[in-house]
DNA sequence: AACAACTATCTATCTCCATAGATAGATGGT
DNA sequence: ACCATCTATCTATGGAGATAGATAGTTGTT
């Protein structure tokens, strides 16, 4: 149910065409919670049905058209409710976990490049977030920008705080991760492999 | 591929029977990786049919049957491969950060509700894997003395070592979250919700 | 006029996983 | 002898997501 209230905080800052709202999953929010085009325009379908959203057709170009959906108020009603319902954990299921607890049956090499490719990959999302934090701080971000037109100094900065807060979230957690890494990699060189 | 290699990291320990792996799955490594035994059954019958792993009906009680699975040389290979093969990663999917990003459309105490929820949750998983760490280290964790049993001294500290550092992982990155969390409760606490 | 690149949307297939529930024998205690 | 509980395995259904590919109109560039 997370894509369907993915959905609808994307939708809470302004109306939208599938479109748009995919093109924000590549980036942006994407950076959070990822999905594809071909579950994106279903479950917009869906949630129009379910009076969550509602769509107009509108043109585009000469004969082109396209689909611009806006929250209704029973959507914003959803929306809120699954805020305020306490979260659900799913059962771990760590796959770099997992693998690292069997490492006396790999490769050094293999190993040493499993940590590489674990602490590169942190390190590009770190990137990435601080990015997203940046742009959120001053304003520059389009979707914030429109969130915050015409609320109050205060307002804004309330809703700015939690969005570069879960940011923040995820960087401390992917630091940890190359934390991890790097002592891995000692790890490895100590103790090597398969013997 | 994940739940595959779970299983065939459980059969380097010792010939297992769906409902051991079963059991496993629900207490030591499930803290690593979960499954169901509706997961569990029918993929050992595919790693069979694969040839990674061999079953053979033994007798249980006076007329009951079950059935043990032995991991094959097959099955080795494939599972070092994995090892030694680099782990991709999943976009990113984060249903807590998510619900973070927006929270000032939710009441203040329910927000403090999900912190709170969010901190027992990790500390209740980190007080598993301590116990998990502690059993591992005095080599009292059963699945570990089999799997050490007639090893050097040396090879025995490498194996554990791995496993040891899997978990420590888990609990650096629980550590991170509630201290997060805790970060979110003074944020609530300052900024408040809906208004 | 041709063509690449982008906007916009849709369908199909497959794997993974959650959830629920069914069956049947074994074991241990009252 | 009865009953609860455990061992052992199986099937069915449905949602979520990955991947691939199809269609069609638009815009900007040689």
């Amino acid at each position: 149910m997370s894509l369907r209230n993915a959905l609808l905080a994307m939708l809470t800052s302004q109306p939208m065409t599938g479109y748009d709202v995919y093109k924000n999953f590549q980036t942006s929010v994407g950076y959070v919670w990822h999905a594809p085009d071909s579950q994106i325009y279903p479950e917009l379908r869906r949630m129009e049905q379910d009076g969550l959203i509602s769509g107009e057709t509108v043109p585009w170009g000469k004969r082109g058209t396209k689909k611009r959906y806006s929250i209704t108020d029973a959507g914003v009603e959803s929306f809120q409710e699954w805020l305020n319902t306490p979260p659900e954990y799913q059962r771990e299921r760590d796959p770099v976990r997992l693998r690292a607890a069997y490492l006396e049956w790999a490769e050094p090499a293999a190993s040493a490049d499993f940590f590489r490719a674990h602490i590169e990959y942190h390190s590009a999302r770190i990137a990435d977030w601080e990015e997203m934090i940046r742009t959120l701080r001053d304003h520059s971000n389009p979707t914030l920008a429109r969130r915050i037109e015409g609320k109050s100094d205060e307002e804004a900065e309330r809703i700015t705080a939690y969005k570069v807060f879960a940011y923040e979230g995820m960087i401390a957690r992917a630091e940890v991760e190359i934390a991890w890494a790097e002592k891995g990699l000692e790890l490895v060189e100590r103790l090597g492999g398969q013997s």
